[in-house]
DNA sequence: CTGTTAGCGCGTTCAC
DNA sequence: GTGAACGCGCTAACAG
């Protein structure tokens, strides 16, 4: 079955390609009459358009390069769902690459050498297909700069940064804040908190949000309370199993993702503190597992859905050369489970 | 910065542009000379191909359309990551399209039309973009015969299968036997199932891997021991607790997925039933949380990474005309975990 | 206002 | 090593 394009449609309604163009288009008046001529033929012989051609001559691909650092990592999924929902609003495809950064390298990020040349080269693969601009998507929130050079054409970076470029940032400081809210609302006052690697933006400005809230709601403060964890499960359960042998320890934990969570779960029953009742902990991340989990943690939920349409948002803007509108940044919510529990007074 | 392109080339390299085209692709020998002056023109103008133009002459994009049901399912991510690692190596690029099946019209598959339509827009748009084939990925498997028309474009179907077209499968049949002599391995004789949803082949074929052990270790059949789940936890729940209260009770339950054998650990506490010395589990999927459970999900993993790479190992044939080459189909894995005890003899 | 002719975009490749 | 046609659809310029 041959190929058929726009000459053989002119062909058979006895037209020329122009005019069979512009009803494609409606980029001008066509008469009724051989409209619909044009229209019933392109019908009969099952034209598809071919958008190689079209794009080589206006020079617009309607293409975005999507470069994943690894799929695979639970907020790509939910970050490019949130692209893919834009990109069907405004009929953009999505030319998807994916680093397998997590397979290739393993956890070490710092060694960026392992994956720079990769990087580059799904740079330039994306480009030659002539993507109209980048969404970059990386597996942990931190500086990447001078890692990829995309030629002037625009990118927006999620989950990761770079100087001078655009990145979506959400409201980490404030979701800390909330969760300390929470805490102190259901009557905690020694609150704990298991940090992530201190390499990280969202551990930083967690920790705004904690001592905020400390500040804020005048609670005790005790050096020995702040744990620096590597958001492993492992170092969620040694730091809580530090944190409870210490003679008055706290009654919270805020833990800045739910894999330490885990962690701290597992700690803590072992050492036969009982969750929530003795101890109360609140995650970060909402991640599948914190639903199954008994007690089921109660955790703040990332907007990363959010975080892709506002990526494609912004690029959309960068492409068109308009300013890039200031947005609010997005806000975590808080998921209720059964990790926490109201503190009881006598345990004061 | 005006873009640069081969015409460029050829006007500062004082040579014509068939002679930079050939020093590009190796098409024909140059002399070593001009070859050279050709090069360094090329990187010092940092010259970026247009394969926008190439694929328009060459009638190949080395594109490969991706249409996921939904992104955000658990074996979406992995699948893809498969179809990545064969993409990366054959430099082919992946068009993602995702239908977003499960956000837009929930959990009842058997309402096509909800989705018909934009899945053959999503056909059609990545035609237009001349992809040289189409992998589809479903969310769940079952019978799309009829869904999509790809004009013959070669397709391959994953998790899910249409009548006529390839589709990868995996080996379930095998992987229910694998997961019966486990069990049986471990002394287990009185063991139940629960099955997902018949409409599903996984679900059929299971249930010849679970028959096909039956007889084969001459287990004790009890039609009470089979039960039909919906692949929800709360079906496995459901179902759980109530063979539970049977009076010879089954030791073990092969459960269809992860999901249902966390309903099926919650009834089991629920009743005073420890797991797994008083009932051992074993599911399908090993899904993230089943690691972090207490007890661990013993599972069956799914080759979905494997899956991938088979489904664009396939539609490479195809798009070659080669014929495809008959694959044993990839076995599931069992992942050892908390979940299945050695059965002591005074229990039987 | 409707329809046509012809050149263009960019890289490939045949014929010389 | 080169000139020029070509792929396919768009669109400026032109004609009726």
């Amino acid at each position: 079955m041959k190929k058929i394009g726009i000459k053989e449609i002119a062909l058979h309604a006895e037209v020329s390609t122009a005019t069979v163009s512009y009803v494609l288009n409606g980029t001008r008046n066509v008469s009724f009459k051989t409209k619909e001529r044009v229209l019933k033929v392109i019908e009969e012989l099952n034209y598809m358009p071919n958008d190689i051609a079209k794009s080589l001559k206006s020079n617009k691909t309607n293409t975005i390069g999507v470069i994943a650092e690894d799929l695979t990592v639970f907020n790509a999924p939910e970050i490019i769902d949130g692209i893919n929902e834009y990109a069907e609003k405004n009929d953009l495809q999505i030319l998807l690459t994916n680093l397998r950064l997590q397979k290739r390298v393993g956890y070490d990020y710092a060694n960026t050498e392992a994956y720079q040349k990769r990087a580059q080269e799904a740079v330039s693969s994306l480009l030659s297909k002539q993507v109209e601009g980048i969404i970059y998507v990386g597996v942990h929130a931190r500086d990447i700069t001078g890692l990829i050079n995309t030629y002037e054409k625009p990118i927006v970076y999620t989950y990761c940064y770079a100087e001078g470029e655009s990145s979506i940032q959400y409201n980490d400081e404030q979701a800390a804040y909330d969760a300390m809210a929470y805490l102190v609302g259901k009557g905690h006052t020694r609150i704990g908190i298991i940090s992530g690697l201190m390499d990280s933006i969202p551990s930083r400005l967690r920790f705004n949000g904690y001592y905020k809230a400390m500040t804020e709601f005048q609670l005790p403060f005790d050096p020995q309370f702040i744990r620096i964890g590597n958001w492993s499960s492992e170092s969620g359960y040694r730091l809580t199993g530090e944190l409870m042998q210490l003679t008055n320890r706290p009654t919270a934990l805020l833990i800045m993702n739910d894999l330490m969570a885990v962690g701290a779960l597992k700690a803590a029953a072992e050492q036969g503190v009982c969750v929530p009742s003795d101890l109360s902990l609140i995650g970060f991340d909402n991640r599948e597992f914190s639903a199954y989990l008994s007690p089921g943690i109660t955790t703040m939920d990332v907007p990363l859905h959010e975080i892709g349409i506002l990526a494609m948002k912004t690029l959309r803007s960068k492409i068109d050369g308009q300013p890039v509108p200031e947005e609010e940044a997005p806000l975590c919510t808080l998921i209720e489970r059964e990790s926490v529990a109201q503190i009881e007074p006598e345990k004061l």
